[in-house]
DNA sequence: TCAGGTACTGACCTTTTTCTCAGTGCGAAG
DNA sequence: CTTCGCACTGAGAAAAAGGTCAGTACCTGA
């Protein structure tokens, strides 16, 4: 989330899942509600700090919803909210995408 | 583009679409064959830099295709492959999404 | 002759994003 | 009595992304 204005659509919609974390995040939550540790055990190669960042931003946009039970040992559930499975449902077509041209994507040279 | 191992099909394409200026120069191409000063003026604030980069990275990847015709002064006219196209095709939902939440978007706030 | 348009390229710098690592406080298990 | 898991937080650094600016070589119109 960097701008404040944009000029279409798509450009405002890419400016909320960019970034390495948020759709794989988006994915994970997508299954249904879950811990904090179990996203971090869900999704390879996350930092704490970086789960927590992403996941607080996704809640100040009304996509993700955090429910925390006052309990010992503490106990934080995340889920989308519906403006988040409405966010994940305009994703379907480009995660299908993604998946079909998978290999064709990893096989492009980098730098 | 920074990884090399996806770990779904939405990873894969965000990363494909994902920075500041690929989804605008997408859009900007999505309406047919462009040359480059055509492009520069069309995408508010973009330098020729980053446009250049861009563009290059797309051919890489095999989303655009970039025709010189040897001619002075040079032209250079630059369109969406089929690839391109299909990927297009499975941003629409996103696009409309963006599209309806513009404001809501807009309104978050930063830092 | 001099600015302007064509399509770039490369050096260098700033901003943004991501990563690493240490620490918190509590309870339960070994 | 030490370690583990829980859900974080913050400092500081590294890496990636993006931006500015100057320059190239040629032609056209003023």
């Amino acid at each position: 989330m960097k701008k404040r204005t944009y000029s279409c659509g798509l450009d405002a919609a890419v400016d909320v899942v960019g970034g390495k974390w948020k759709a794989l995040i988006l994915w994970e939550l997508h299954t249904g509600v879950r811990r904090f540790a179990e996203l971090r055990r869900g999704i390879d190669g996350i930092s704490e700090k970086m789960l927590i960042q992403q996941l607080r931003e996704m809640e100040t946009y009304g996509l993700v919803h955090r429910e925390v039970h006052r309990q010992v040992p503490p106990k934080v559930e995340y889920s989308l909210t519906d403006f988040g499975r409405s966010l994940n449902e305009a994703l379907i077509p480009l995660g299908d995408w993604g998946e079909r041209h998978m290999s064709t994507i990893e096989a492009i040279p980098r730098d």
